[in-house]
DNA sequence: AGTTGAACGTCTG
DNA sequence: CGTTCAACT
């Protein structure tokens, strides 16, 4: 259990990246959280078994997002349950069945907004959710796999055998699992935070130094973790410490039974085991297209492994990694038992390779949703700034002033550009697209933050790959082609309204302007105090308070700066202490 | 100071 | 499921 609280002690060793970081990279993720967020819009469809695709829509604007930046995702889903981890099961099954039993009653009593929340709280993402999924993902030629058991370590194993150079995850498991490159928090402008394994001994919050694979993964054992409950008392902290002392869990074991702590007389076996389902957990090798373990077992053949779940005879592994056999029942999944919906069959074909440059991907974004001002690396996220340059780019009056300027700056860009990956451009209906925007649409945060940040480009020195030539490449599946035209001139007139209120963002856009530059550069949580953090902070302030007043139009900036002032400084202040 | 548990938000119109 | 906050040891 403690070991979520493994996350905010490595901030230091965490650095933002943007997905456009990886272009020529392939990533793996982590399916199962994208599609519960994406199930949420649509929980009570969605436990009424009623047809609705706004789960799928919502990853599928996500892939779109990574093969926009020129990364190719393998998206991965989970399989069947490890028996270490029936218990929890249950009890979620327990829950949800409750949630469930809830929202009827509710929706029976006509109070439809705590059915909806209970029906949020019920939402499973079973095995037919992810198959609905997975019809797309074929239809659109895009990467994916079924774990044997859990995504975790299929996508560890991903990682270590350089199928993928990235995770894109939520879940700190993959920290123990040993996985090398995790990117957490990625939001849907593609700005996350970046964790490598590497960097782990130098991590401020917790000294780390000479601790081996080893002992990292038997310290978070120790502090709690899925497979194995932590001992009452027993924290991070305190783990740590016993390791960084006894090295081993044996030692640690022995000494705590030796202090006269009570310690389950299974509590060492499952230790044990515990750590060997981290180390050699069954996933399937896409290459020999069979279930191998994730390390090899060599010392431990002679185990007893029955814990790892049962082994999959290779006739079976094939099957459950493409999603064609469920991977409880072991049965082949018939097609029209799941109704999929009736996606744009194309009239033309479209593989990876159909990428189509200039045009942007759909509106996913602007609405400043309601800020979490998770100071959680001391900084607000890029994501503020993004939110706050949607307005600023719109103009006041969108009939009057014909924006085309900035718009075709960025479309003569792409035309300029040498087309040396295999793109396809445009095709008939970009053209038609293109018109749209310059009318209507306000230039996407994605394209006008890439372009934007092009001068100071100093994040990328982080890792390795070398980037190419920038070139706004958008990808836009068939997928979503029937829907875009007609949405975009409501919804963009309507943004306009709503962006465009007052003189307000034009202010507030001045003042900031000159803060971009610098911003991208901070990229150590060291360095929160200067006033730079402190101004961004009050940015993103500035939308949550935006937004929660917003029937307060005509308050002055003036005011909105200086209520956010002093409640940011208290977090500041807060997080000095802490930091001490 | 560290651990634990409960409460709350996740998305979207 | 993760984060946050308050309470307990």
């Amino acid at each position: 259990m403690g070991i979520q609280g493994l996350l905010p002690l490595l901030k230091s060793v965490m650095a933002p990246i943007h997905i456009k970081d990886l272009e020529g990279c392939s990533v793996a993720v982590d399916t199962y959280s994208w599609l519960h967020k994406g199930a949420l819009s649509c929980s009570m469809d969605l436990c009424k078994s009623q047809p609705t695709s706004k789960h799928v829509d919502y990853c599928m604007h996500r892939v779109n997002l990574l093969r926009h930046y020129g990364v190719k995702p393998i998206l991965v889903f989970d399989g069947g349950h490890l028996p270490m981890k029936n218990e929890q099961e249950i009890k979620r099954a327990r829950s949800r069945k409750e949630n469930l039993a809830r929202a009827i009653e509710h929706e029976s009593c006509g109070n439809t907004s705590a059915a909806y929340e209970c029906y949020q709280k019920a939402v499973d993402i079973s095995p037919t959710i992810a198959y609905e999924l997975i019809q797309v993902l074929k239809q659109e030629q895009i990467s994916y796999v079924v774990a044997p058991y859990e995504a975790d370590a299929q996508m560890t194993f991903l990682a270590l055998s350089k199928h993928v150079d990235a995770v894109i995850t939520e879940d700190s498991d993959l920290i123990p699992f040993g996985c090398p490159r995790i990117i957490y928090k990625m939001d849907k402008f593609g700005q996350g935070v970046e964790f490598q394994y590497s960097r782990l001994q130098h991590t401020k919050d917790l000294n780390l130094s000479g601790f081996t694979k080893q002992m990292i993964l038997e310290m978070c054992i120790l502090s709690g973790c899925d497979y194995l409950q932590s001992l009452p008392g027993m924290g991070l902290k305190k783990a740590h410490a016993f390791i960084k002392k006894f090295k081993t869990h044996e030692k640690v074991i022995k000494h705590l039974k030796f202090s006269g702590i009570v310690v389950p007389p299974l509590y060492e076996e499952s230790f044990r085991r515990a750590i060997l389902t981290f180390l050699h957990q069954r996933v399937y090798d896409p290459v020999t297209e069979d279930i191998v373990h994730l390390s090899d077992l060599s010392d431990n053949i002679d185990e007893d492994l029955d814990f790892l779940g049962p082994s999959i005879p290779k006739n079976l592994a094939k099957g459950i990694a493409s999603g064609d056999i469920d991977p409880f029942t072991k049965l082949s999944i018939q097609g029209d038992c799941v109704k999929v919906k009736p996606g744009p069959h194309l009239d033309r074909t479209y593989d990876l390779k159909s990428f189509k440059s200039g045009d942007t991907v759909k509106k996913l974004d602007l609405p400043a949703q309601k800020n979490l001002l998770t100071n959680y690396f001391c900084f607000a996220t890029l994501e503020a700034k993004r939110k706050f340059m949607a307005p600023r780019i719109s103009p006041k009056h969108p009939n009057e002033i014909p924006q085309v300027d900035k718009t075709e700056e960025i479309v003569s860009e792409n035309k300029a550009i040498p087309i040396n990956h295999q793109l396809f451009t445009n095709l008939p209906f970009v053209d038609n697209m293109r018109k749209v925007q310059h009318s209507k649409h306000p230039i996407h945060p994605c394209i006008a933050s890439q372009k934007e940040s092009e001068s100071n480009s100093s994040i990328d020195g982080i890792e390795g790959k070398t980037r190419v030539q920038k070139k706004p490449i958008i990808v836009r599946s068939s997928y979503f082609q029937h829907k875009n035209l007609e949405e975009n001139n409501e919804e963009n007139t309507k943004m306009n309204v709503s962006n465009c209120d007052d003189d307000d963002d034009v202010a507030v856009a001045s003042k900031n302007t000159c803060l971009d530059d610098v911003h991208v550069s901070v990229l150590h949580a060291s360095e929160v105090k200067t006033r730079v953090e402190n101004r961004k902070m009050i940015t993103s302030r500035y939308f949550s308070q935006k937004n929660q007043e917003n029937t307060n139009e005509k308050s002055t900036v003036k005011r909105k700066f200086s209520i956010s002032e002093d409640s940011v400084q208290k977090v500041i202040k807060n997080m000095m202490i802490k930091s001490k």
